[in-house]
DNA sequence: TCACATCTCCAAAGCGCTTTGGCTATCGAT
DNA sequence: ATCGATAGCCAAAGCGCTTTGGAGATGTGA
């Protein structure tokens, strides 16, 4: 059932009908009823695609994510990312159209969605320091949002993004002032931009504190149970070894406290661990109490304003770029506590 | 850069560019390089709107998932899923479109999304038992596959599976063999066409070795490391506790350690484990030696192999259903040990 | 030289929608 | 009785592409 057979069967033509649907105000109160109501009786939904070879618009958000290749891996929080931006898609009345992509053939498979016609927006998940695609959709002129930040880019752009330097900051002076020096941080990989920041805070806080940083207890890897499992172990058989952790992600934290429990230590009492917690879903932090102490900021909520930023954003191209600076909270659980020998 | 701007900077008609861009025979290949050179310099894509307004077809495949309610979780595979699927779509050019709908209106979405003229094709995620989404999708006429099946379903259709009936059976009889006898299954919900099968593996392989079924040892509910803590917890807490898990999920898995770990047992040892492992990128069951002893399947593969059967489907839509039963592998761990007791 | 393929290209229709620029009928005001 | 405004509708153009049905040029064999 397309708009001309409708219109044929209602005897109007299809201009009228178009306008009925679409609330067009010159058109009168009965006709638009009945037109709705053949409508609903024969399932019409009007053409996506031709609607938007007319309008111009596609209603259609796109994300580009990396990892097609076998070394990368695909982000376990996209997930929760995308079941947020989906609640204000549906809302809007926007698709969502997924491309993931090998790194190399980023930049061009952004043009190419343009170029296309496919999509009204982008959402970029995550930016890389200094990050080329930034300045690259800024020239295609389309509207984007950032999940993260890109340092040093020196244009003005919208993103949402937690502040994870203060939120490392916190969690590294917690610990410091629990007693602990020989703290460990489990980082992701450093070539994310979000990496880097949390890498900040841990080293501002222990150099506000007059501890000097030591590059063995310093790791960044994909973040895997495995790594996180073998990043611990290392620290914990230094010679001086760490006595607290700080990682990235749950999963990092899980594989830690594999590593602690391989030692025959409990975590908690002579380790201590705060975890960062993206709050997903499928992998929450204890029911009612947390588990991990944890700096904790929920990525679905994230991906919901990003979706809401990208939205305004289309509907009125004049507005100047938004920012959603999201502050993560840090909830005690049971993972940490006070250095071992000193209280004694 | 449009195909008529194009056609007049060359001095020929659309028709020939088209036609040269598409790989049609009736144009010479002098003007064919012509066209090529000049449509990568203006970095000229076709639109894909008005293409698929053309031809009839989108080049895109719809993913619906359930989801969008606070109290579904989406589930952790879909990442691994889609990034298998994507090698297949980018090969063939095709683009993803995704869906994330409350249970209530997924039949709407079905209808909405063909209506609508927005896809080729549709992958059908996480079966219930009788689904009804297969005989809607049947009866609205477009090519799709289902990830899993759904049993009892009394038409023929195309799926992709694993056969988690003979590969949770399997897992049950070795923990038989090892002495085993009170044997937790840890499963997910079994609203879940593929937890049903599980289930059902698990309880033949008690039948035949003569155990008799325990309802305290089974469990079903979302597939989270909290949940499959305390199933494990409340098993081992039994007057006659569990010597032996079988979990659904990495994730659960990880859950069931813990439980075994707080009550000072060691995993392996005093409590064996067996947990099914649909290999995903960012929780890999160890980088050389497999921890916990797994029956495993790569998620990933299943979805290249169910996006490789909705192209060829679309491609020729008088191709009969297809089907592939994907078989999974048992692989020996460290967490698996005969039955304590027996041994001395 | 002519008839007939064969190459190479083109004009125009059409995909299903929105939107511009009318046109007609009605009605209140003059 | 006339005029202008307004409400309600419509015909047709146009979005950017593919594809049908030729048309002209060139080559081939009789």
């Amino acid at each position: 059932m397309n708009l001309k057979e409708l219109a044929a069967e209602l005897g109007l033509s299809q201009t009228t009908v178009s306008r009925a649907l679409n609330g067009y105000p010159e058109v009168s109160e009965a006709t638009r009823e009945r037109v709705e109501a053949a409508a609903r009786r024969h399932n019409y939904f009007p053409n996506a695609r031709a609607r938007s070879l007319a309008t111009g618009r596609t209603h259609a958000i796109g994300h580009v994510l990396p990892g097609s290749t076998k070394h990368e891996i695909l982000n376990p929080i996209f997930g929760d990312f995308i079941a947020g931006a989906s609640e204000e898609y549906s809302r809007a009345g926007y698709e969502l159209m997924l491309s993931v992509v090998r790194d190399e053939d980023e930049a061009n498979a952004y043009r190419e969605l343009v170029a296309k016609g496919t999509v009204d927006g982008i959402i970029v998940h995550s930016p890389k320091e200094n990050d080329e695609r930034i300045p690259l959709l800024k020239d295609i002129g389309i509207p984007f949002v950032v999940h993260g930040r890109s340092t040093e880019a020196d244009t003005d752009y919208s993103w949402v993004d937690v502040n994870s330097r203060r939120a490392f900051h916190q969690a590294t002076r917690l610990l410091l002032d629990l007693g602990h020096r020989r703290i460990g941080l489990v980082n992701g990989l450093e070539t994310g931009d979000f990496a880097i920041r949390r890498r900040d805070g841990y080293l501002s806080a222990l150099e506000e504190a007059g501890v000097a940083r030591d590059g063995d207890l310093m790791t960044s890897s994909e973040m895997t149970e495995t790594h996180g499992h073998e990043a611990a172990c290392a620290m914990l058989n230094l010679p001086s070894p760490a006595t607290a952790f700080i990682c990235s992600s749950m999963i990092m934290a899980i594989g830690v406290r594999r590593a602690i429990h391989d030692k025959g230590l409990e975590m908690g009492r002579d380790v201590s661990v705060i975890t960062y917690d993206d709050d997903l879903a499928y992998l929450r932090n204890g029911t009612t109490a947390p588990i991990f102490t944890a700096i904790r900021s929920s990525v679905r909520t994230a991906g919901r304003q990003a979706a809401e930023i990208l939205t305004s954003h289309i509907a009125d191209p004049s507005l100047p770029p938004q920012h959603r600076l999201l502050e993560a909270e840090l909830l005690l659980g049971d993972s940490t506590g006070p250095l071992r020998g000193q209280e004694t």
